[in-house]
DNA sequence: GAAGCGGCTGTTAGCGGTAACATAGCGCGA
DNA sequence: TCGCGCTATGTTACCGCTAACAGCCGCTTC
């Protein structure tokens, strides 16, 4: 092998080939005619040599940067690792490279975040929710780069946005659960001052109560923790504190769970004596020894579409400002009882 | 603002504030001395240009890239986002900046996002597993940063590796459950071909029964879907299989949890007629109604030596080729009856 | 009062590639 | 035979930034 210490340019698998830079750097790329001999000669000492082109170099002198940021407020609970899904899989031949930063639901750190990507200036950004810094917002309208905003269409983008109403999500699960003829209904959500999502499920919910003369029964916020084991618990507590609801509506489905289990657990009728909802619509729950009922966010849709706009795949060849609302659908599931 | 069609170079600022370009890159990076007039001109300008520094040129001009790549299988199961925590948390505050890639468990896909991740001539690489392609290895060989292969050290490093012994755990494993009186034992893992730490875990389990004069009594391997649900399916149907199995040990604690669950769906008593045990220690077991037993991955502890390695913060003040096992705490949780 | 020094700023020369243009052969029709 | 058009390759000038070094100024120091 080569001597190791000083890195390879194409200055090495040029005088290896007997060719010019130029000549290497067209066979590596396979742009301009290129002779067969040639080419495989080039290739041959590329591989033998262990050459790796520099994108950086490639980068800077070609102003063009095969990367797409996506910025996303976590990892941990499987809704992102499915929108991710999505994005490779439409990237995928397209030359594109997703390269992924997490914000724990933090607005800085969003903006940090975003300084840093766009500081090595990506062909996209795709990022979860609407709602940014100001100085976020100044980035991304300067970028003058296609900017797909996701999961979320209730506000008004920079650019694009892919996701849908959860406002309307709220409201339609509040819709089915009052005509299953439940009416002391409360809720129980994590305490996250930025999900913004979550806080706007819970307004189309109250939004569809109020229209039928109903109110929250009671309400509960948690943070920290196993989803799971917290949606035991504070089941267990709405439960203890207020017996007369009969109805427990779950920011997300894995509390939801934890809630079903410790319902099914306690022998709790459900979903006679008590109804139980989550929204997300996760695999998991298909394990789960009663169905929960939920509403799928069309996570790996939103992922596949963001995509196809970054990468003008778009069927409709358009270039910008698209806004694509989907429709999730609910799952009535085992634990909301039939009209 | 600005004329956003083209887009900001330092130049820009430079013309802005009034000094050279080398000022405001010094004032940019914090670097060399500049007064404090001066700093403040400059920071001003760039602050109300939106000026964002463009990371491609600076790193080709000071041959220094404040990347580290991550190169893992799978974000889908609680695992890697854990490790990736880790590696975050102790990168925060070195100025790298990690940057994942993904390979769902395919050697050539790893190969192929090792050669992107090396195009962008990262500071250092973390990679999982010590299992690679030969031209991966060769990549790593020659790439001259700092390697670190994670999770697993049954086996030779390219360079540093930071795990635990998956060989062994399976062993440890197999000892407590012969202790605690089970010996008609069935294994349940996930089809896998590559996923060469699950295949350890089971020689060491198989490897430990043979030294007590046992054989698996059956076993079972499933591809896709739930995992929770697929714990459940295969459970049931290795019990119908073999009623005589009094141990099922699984390659997961996601399956082992849909076991569990079917098994109390069944009333079956758990651990009286059988016992069961998983591999990973989620958080999300908490939750269920009962604990399943376990052993911990030491993911977080992972994450962090290793990105400790890579910023050169190992307490050693180690320069690299370091090996670094953990060993993993075995939780006997509910599932496994006391001897 | 000349030399020396430290703080601040500017100049020059790349980093490793690629776009755009230039050039060298070669076959072919007029 | 000449010149045209084509293909295959080479040359030149950057891309936006930073390392290294040079210069300038005011102030000690002897």
């Amino acid at each position: 092998m080569q001597d190791p210490r000083r890195t390879l340019t194409l200055r090495d698998v040029s005088e290896a080939s007997g060719v010019s830079e130029m000549t290497v750097s067209r066979v590596l790329r396979n742009r301009g005619d290129v002779s067969e001999t040639t080419r495989e000669r080039v290739l041959e000492a590329a591989r033998s040599l262990g050459y790796v082109p520099n994108k950086i170099a490639g980068a800077l002198a070609s102003q063009r940067v095969n990367l797409v940021g996506v910025i996303i407020p976590s990892l941990s609970n499987m809704v992102f690792p499915e929108v991710m899904t999505g994005i490779s899989d439409v990237l995928e031949d397209t030359g594109l490279q997703p390269v992924v930063g997490v914000t724990n639901y933090l607005p800085e750190r969003e903006e940090a975040v975003l300084y840093e990507m766009l500081s090595w200036r990506p062909s996209g950004v795709i990022l979860a929710g609407l709602e940014h810094t100001e100085a976020s917002h100044a980035m991304l309208a300067q970028a003058g780069i296609p900017v797909v905003e996701i999961m979320d269409i209730d506000g008004s983008p920079v650019d694009s946005a892919v996701g849908i109403s959860h406002r309307r999500a709220g409201r339609q699960m509040a819709e089915a659960i009052i005509a299953a003829g439940y009416r002391r209904i409360a809720f129980l959500g994590t305490q996250m001052p930025h999900d913004h999502r979550a806080k706007k499920r819970l307004e189309g919910f109250e939004e569809a109560l109020a229209k039928a003369g109903l109110t929250l029964a009671d309400r509960e916020f948690y943070s920290g923790g196993s989803a799971l084991l917290k949606g035991r618990e504070m089941t267990e507590a709405i439960l203890r504190r207020s017996p007369e609801v009969d109805f427990i509506y779950y920011s997300n489905d894995m509390i939801g769970a934890g809630g079903l289990l410790y319902c099914l657990d306690q022998g709790i009728d459900v979903p006679g004596k008590i109804g139980l909802a989550g929204f997300n619509g996760v695999e998991l729950l298909d394990g789960l020894p009663r169905r929960l009922a939920t509403m799928d966010a069309c996570r790996l849709e939103i992922g596949r579409a963001a995509a196809e706009i970054i990468s003008g795949k778009r069927p409709g060849g358009q270039i910008g400002g698209e806004i694509i609302e989907l429709t999730p659908t609910l799952d009535l599931g085992d634990t909301i009882r039939k009209p």
